[in-house]
DNA sequence: TATAATAACTAATCGGATTAGTTTTGTCAA
DNA sequence: TTGACAAAACTAATCCGATTAGTTATTATA
């Protein structure tokens, strides 16, 4: 097979990076073809259309998160965990605002199972706790809603200027993390 | 002054319904000026750009949201003022899925200082608890992020096949209430 | 080495946003 | 009541990016 050069992981992570320096929105197929050194159609060799593009970079980024959480986690159990799992989300989201957007905006269709490699891992911390097995489904998207809602507003700056966006964002988790354990003790319904 | 048929808040208006219909991405003037009984161009004595309109209709859904908020919270205080106010959020972004987005998207660049008006009556809620100042505006940002976050997320059918949607955002809302009472008692740094 | 498949290229099309220039119409002062 | 102005609508034209059509180059493999 000929000419290959490019493949569909170069592409992604081109879009990637121009998708964070100028926004999901604003991607377009000049901009991209040009980082390439190809002209625009011949991007249709690889891709789909400009929007299925940027679901396809929805997914790749919820592989990288997915990746990154594994790796970070590795000899490491109990709320430390989950400590860390959120952190390593929302540095990924600061440092990729672009493949965040995608991730955070593309979710739709049902098209993807992919996206819940995340989940798949904070569930697994649950279970490591004696949570009610009802309360779980809620509390997975407790985090996930946190979490995905947190890095949408500190990336739109909706924080007045980054006023101690960061330490907000650790409170968060650790309010969270705190009614779990309230929940392990048996209260509530 | 001039033939004014139309108005800003016509404009809105409509532009919101059609963002409702279509997505806010999928947003244009053809079928807005179509569903206004004008031409695409004449828009433009009205709207800057689509760009900006789609900004607009963020502060109107954030201007609707806080009225709604307002109206629901007459004579209403302590844990239920929360919750409903909560409630109305969540039914508004769920019924106007569109203005939603734009609310959700389009908070960059700081321009508007009205999508606060939630903030506000959060704030002071909290207030009217003994809640540790120092705590207020990591609370209040946790809180914005839950709504949020999980409304989009619902919004993107993120959640599988709507299962139990609505009694997970209860859920949720009820356990971050739960946290601040936890709060009030006086533990937490 | 010939061939088939792949991927790049150029040229052309399509459609929507936006601009230019003109016309219509409601308001208001004389 | 009327004439002038301003607002807002219209049509025609432009721009630009996504996409399609049709062609050419390249490379793996038989």
């Amino acid at each position: 097979m000929p000419r290959s050069n490019l493949d569909k992981n170069k592409i992604l992570e081109a879009a990637g990076a121009l998708a964070n320096d100028i926004s999901i929105t604003k991607l377009n197929l000049k901009q991209l073809a040009q980082k390439l050194d190809i002209q625009p159609p011949s991007l249709y060799n690889h891709v789909q259309s400009l929007d299925h593009l940027r679901s396809e970079l929805m997914g790749y980024g919820w592989d990288q998160v997915g990746g990154r959480i594994a790796d970070a986690l590795i000899g490491v159990s109990g709320d430390e965990a989950i400590r860390r799992a959120c952190e390593v989300f929302y540095d990924y989201a600061e440092e990729n605002p672009g493949i965040f957007e995608a991730m955070a905006y593309y979710n739709r269709d049902g098209k993807n199972s992919e996206p819940d490699r995340l989940t798949r891992i904070l569930q697994k911390l649950c279970e490591a706790r004696d949570i009610p097995q009802a309360d779980m489904t809620h509390l997975l998207r407790l985090f996930r809603s946190y979490l995905e809602g947190f890095a949408l507003l500190a990336r739109h700056s909706a924080f007045p200027q980054g006023e101690a966006t960061r330490e907000s964002f650790d409170y968060g988790v650790d309010f969270l993390i705190a009614g779990l354990h309230r929940l392990e003790n048996g209260n509530e319904s």
